[in-house]
DNA sequence: CGGCACACGTGAATC
DNA sequence: TGATTCACGTGTGCC
């Protein structure tokens, strides 16, 4: 019996067969003796397997250049090597992304430049003093490292320790914040000068 | 003249042979009648190209599971699936990171949440009052965007101005920053109450 | 042994 | 027409 093969690409194709070439006859061997080789189905099985499968990697390839069978395997080589720079690529962009917005980069975003470096750089140091003015009033002066926000916070905290700020100043400069200010001592009176000096110590640290 | 053909692929195989194929013979055609087809020559050229072209596309593949055609072209398809699903995958992440990292972002990140959202949640407005008191002096309460450093900087804008605050008090809600302070105008109070409310309302347009 | 995978040479179809 | 591509059936080696 013959065997009237459809182009078994063009079956399957979606994107349009290789090209449009017709079923063919194939020479019979029932006429010389009835002879048929024992592994022409399965031969013919695994052609169509293959021609299947070199249809569904034709069908991942975006790029299409020809038909053939063999640009076919071309373009999905260039294709994978185009998939592979572009992961390539996109990792890099990514490591990089992850590396420019760790915390430690939006924290310098958002203050400039580091102040703590900046300080050590111009030689400033975190100081407080205190001092005693006429009668009950002290006088301040502190100098620490600038944050977004530090000033209200330690007005924050004065206030938690009954601290309260009269003729206050900031200055910032070179990542430093200078504050000086008039205090008065809201629980009768009963921190000494030094006693001040080491609780605004304590504050500050926790700016 | 016969052809002696070593196994195509197994030749310039790389990772190893397809199967330890040697070489067979094939039937000649010279000794019935000397004739061979014209594109005999063309065809073992094209087969041996495609033989190429699978072999580049072995090597480009990691993973291998069996030598075959079949599976080479298998394999091929589930590896540009996998590139394809990373590509897609890294594209998604890098767009989040770009997203995630605009300055919108950095603001909220800092911020907490967006302040001048919650205000308009809670239904509050910026808002400037100024009266007199006690000869001379002003009394303020301004309502505003609650933002770090905000009240440095309102303090450091009245200064430029010649506001001078005593006795003033800061606190953060909902979003917003409620100041209350005593005012004393350095420009030989030439201010008027007017006046000073107008100056701080472009003031905290700044802030 | 049978099944499998392959390369081969060939006729036919297409450009 | 000539060049190129394809599917086919087969022979053969390997497991």
């Amino acid at each position: 019996m013959e065997y009237l093969a459809m182009n078994e690409l063009g079956l399957a194709d979606q994107h349009g067969s290789f090209r449009g070439r017709m079923g063919r006859k194939r020479t019979s061997y029932d006429e010389t003796g009835g002879y048929k080789s024992k592994n022409l189905h399965a031969e013919r099985r695994r052609r169509e397997k293959l021609s299947n499968r070199l249809l569904t990697l034709r069908a991942l390839v975006p790029i299409i250049t020809n038909m053939n069978k063999g640009t076919i395997i071309e373009d999905a080589i260039t294709y994978i090597q185009e998939l592979k720079k572009n992961v390539e690529v996109l990792t890099d962009m990514l490591q990089e992304m992850e590396a420019s917005s760790s915390e430690e980069e939006i924290k310098k975003r958002v203050n400039g430049i580091d102040a703590s470096e900046e300080m050590k750089q111009c030689g400033i140091k975190e100081d407080v003093q205190v001092s005693n003015i006429e009668g009950d009033k002290l006088w301040i002066k502190i100098i620490l490292e600038k944050k977004r926000g530090g000033f209200a916070r330690l007005m924050e905290k004065m206030a938690c320790f009954g601290l309260e700020l009269t003729d206050s100043n900031v200055t910032t400069s070179k990542g430093a914040m200078l504050v000086t200010a008039c205090v008065e001592g809201a629980f009768g009176d009963n921190l000494t000068v030094q006693q001040t000096k080491e609780l605004l110590t304590q504050i500050i640290k926790g700016i």
